[in-house]
DNA sequence: AAGTGGTCTAGACCACAAC
DNA sequence: TTGTGGTCTAGACCACTTG
């Protein structure tokens, strides 16, 4: 009945091979989806109204609601009654720190605030394999390598390096990194317009070498997390590969499982 | 407009201190929830189809409809197309082993298959301070505690303490734990009638004690993931405290942020 | 063919926020 | 008062499974 005229909902009398069936709803999100990732909408701001977006796709209000309904579930876009829809962003200060999950073992983590920072470096080189792997770039591809400690209370608890593709990051500079007030992720939408939708990490338990052991002020025998992280913006893009190493003695990682 | 007659539909001119608006489809879900947990339909036993619930709870198929969404939506049952919504267990051949995320570096862990198990030991005890408190039983309550190893391709590769109310698991013998086929949380379902729903889990990094590092054949200088998890049934009642050693010279623990 | 979940619609009304 | 998202309904039709 109702179909967008620039797609066409594909249904099971298709030819053998052909798309599986996408429903209306699908379709939308998919619009609304690409209108993110071109940024027709900047992160925070409201996105058109139900009754807009249903009239721009000509599909009812109730269809564009599931669309938007499972991008809210994604954390793709934040519903709020009364107000509107709007892009999510690392901004927030309900959700910041959404993908920091080392919390102290006693006490709050919001009482405690930010991690102090300090960057010990931020430079531009050229991608090695593993790093061009992560990041779906080629080998010597331009990329940019920072380092970084955060400490809580004064005491260094994460050193972390970073690579983000040269491309998008251009200019990117440890001033910058160190001053930004807010999560990192959040000045990366701002100043650079990439969003981080979602990540996935690798988790290891390890020894520091001598030269992270310093960093950390502690002992070379004292185990360490491992934390490889991949973050991705929109389509699955992987544009940020992190690697951490996370002190344990008065913190832990939490997760849960579901 | 409709309402169900054992229970009203709070609005927003109760007096002042009334419990929140609760929309109707919560409400089903609520009641939904609370047949789940007095067992009126066994894991993988279909529950009553949309039409049937409607009826019984007298509101119509769409509400039914968004109640049954957000039970799927946290693996509380799980929907088929064409053959009914299905009360979720741990037994599932797809969603196997949800709860474990250690996976292998390199290859599939379906390939590899499930893990050897290697019971050391199974018995009742009095639950410790800290026990007691994770499980939310009285000081020296009884509770069963068992101990064992899991090895991947004959490497011993977890080591894990269990406690577990004694109450809802009288009887559970080391052989049980060694012997069924399938994850222990299945076995769980079948012999107890205890469905876990979610857990939550604390990572450290540590070294093991001389004794620890004995079962896991490595030497006590190795850094292992420490994961001490909670398991909860229904209604987020404790039912399992696990602490973990994990090796990880050849996986990792996976995780996904979103 | 019958029954299940899945999609889509149109319309009414409610809760919340802003003007 | 207006506009937003949130709830609820009733009915039509589609896709999938089973007999």
């Amino acid at each position: 009945m109702h179909s967008i005229p620039t797609m066409s909902a594909a249904s099971s009398t298709d030819s053998p091979g052909a798309p599986a069936f996408s429903p209306l709803y699908l379709q939308i999100k998919g619009l609304i989806l690409q209108s993110l990732q071109q940024g027709e909408w900047k992160p925070g701001a409201a996105i058109p109204s139900e009754m807009e977006l249903a009239a721009r796709f000509r599909v009812s209000q109730g269809t564009v609601r599931k669309a938007v309904d499972e991008l809210a579930a994604e954390n793709l876009v934040l519903r709020r009654q009364g107000k509107g829809t709007f892009v999510a962003t690392h901004a927030e200060q309900q959700v910041q720190y959404r993908f920091l999950k080392l919390l102290p073992d006693t006490g709050d983590a919001r009482v405690e605030g930010p991690a102090q920072r300090r960057v010990l470096e931020c430079r531009r080189v050229r991608a090695s394999a593993d790093v061009a792997r992560a990041l779906a770039l080629r080998s010597a591809d331009a990329v940019i390598q920072a380092r970084r400690i955060l400490s809580f209370a004064g005491v260094p608890t994460i050193l972390e390096d970073i690579w983000l593709p040269g491309q998008a990051f251009k200019g990117l500079t440890a001033e910058q990194l160190a001053n930004y007030q807010g999560p990192t992720y959040a000045m990366f939408e701002l100043d650079f317009g990439v969003r981080m939708v979602r990540a996935e990490e690798k988790i290891r338990a390890v020894l520091p070498d001598r030269e992270q052991a310093q960093w950390l002020q502690i002992s070379p025998a004292t185990p360490l997390l491992s934390v490889e992280r991949i973050a991705y913006t929109y389509n699955d893009i992987p544009m940020e590969l992190r690697r951490g190493l996370y002190r344990t003695d008065s913190r832990h990682y939490r997760n849960a499982l579901s």
